[in-house]
DNA sequence: CACCCGTGGGT
DNA sequence: TACCCAAGGGT
């Protein structure tokens, strides 16, 4: 087993972005809003969201007092909506069940709407300073190519936390660094596309590049396409649920030239069915 | 486990 | 232009 940690933990000491969740004092509160923020959303986009949230809402409490709709229209065009619901539901939960502390257990972050492996470990371990395997999408690439010497990461299975434990130091402090820096890694250098080995700090160690970057192939599978679809439909009703003052739309007002009118109505089912939205009175409405 | 869930920037 | 990709999670 090569030594990754050791030129991993000097390479970050000098290539870490500053990133706001990293400034000391961020609080578990801004890192855990930051790491719902960041599923499946890019870094740049999610800045300022964050920090407007967190002006709005300071505490889990403070978001928990105010109404599911108003966090999915703070959300924005942030993508995938039900992140907001489940953050907003999360911050009931730590205000009932943990007097308004975000937990630092794995396994009570767990059992928060919203939180699964990935971001149960992270607010654990970037919040809290605990000692955990953490496994983003860039890391499992990171170790894919590093350790198994292939182009592209398999399936998530647990045994990517197995993987990441191995490489992980036993003292706490250059274990959080280490798991951070095989996120930056993979973010920044050991991209998916178009790695920048001549600058990677592994590279002398790397399974994949001593190989001579043989091209396994991707087996995720691939985005549906996001045109004409059922998605595409969801968006753009709740683009009108969250638009302007209005609180409450007709439901004949809800994108009514949708080109399918069956998927329009599918769209509209599928969100009240998600919590995303209320029908009453022949109006529809972002959940009180 | 396969599938579903938004949105926008990069190539 | 199409396609790829993004600090995942729930069902």
């Amino acid at each position: 087993m090569p030594d990754l940690a050791t030129p991993l933990i000097a390479w970050y000491r000098e290539n870490a972005r500053d990133l706001p969740w990293r400034r000391p004092g961020f609080g578990a509160w801004g890192v855990l809003v930051s790491e719902f923020m960041l599923q499946q959303t890019p870094v740049n986009r999610v800045i300022p969201h964050l920090e407007a949230w967190l002006e709005r809402w300071p505490t889990p409490t403070a978001l928990a007092m105010d109404a599911p709709a108003d966090a999915v229209r703070q959300w924005a065009n942030l993508g995938y909506p039900r992140r907001a619901l489940w953050l907003h539901r999360a911050a009931v939960e730590i205000r009932d069940r943990h007097r308004g502390v975000v937990p630092d257990d794995v396994d009570a972050l767990l059992a928060l709407t919203g939180i699964g492996d990935y971001t149960a470990r992270a607010v654990a371990v970037f919040a809290y300073g605990s000692r955990h395997p953490v496994v983003d999408t860039n890391t499992r690439r990171v170790l894919a190519r590093a350790l198994d010497g292939r182009s592209q990461p398999g399936p998530p299975s647990k045994r990517d936390l197995a993987a990441m434990e191995s490489i992980l130091p036993a003292e706490v402090a250059a274990s959080t660094i280490v798991n951070a820096a095989a996120m930056e890694l993979g973010a920044t250098v050991c991209v998916a596309r178009s790695p920048h080995c001549e600058i990677c700090p592994v590279a002398d160690r790397c399974a994949w590049r001593a190989a001579g970057y043989p091209d396994t192939g991707d087996d995720r599978r691939k985005q549906a396409k996001y045109e004409g679809s059922d998605r595409q439909a969801r968006g753009a009703v709740l683009k009108v649920l969250r638009g302007a003052a209005a609180h409450a739309v007709p439901l004949d007002d809800v994108i009514p030239d949708w080109p399918d009118a069956l998927q329009r109505d599918r769209a509209i089912d599928s969100l009240i069915a998600d919590g995303l939205a209320e029908a009453s009175g022949g109006e529809l409405r972002l959940p009180r």
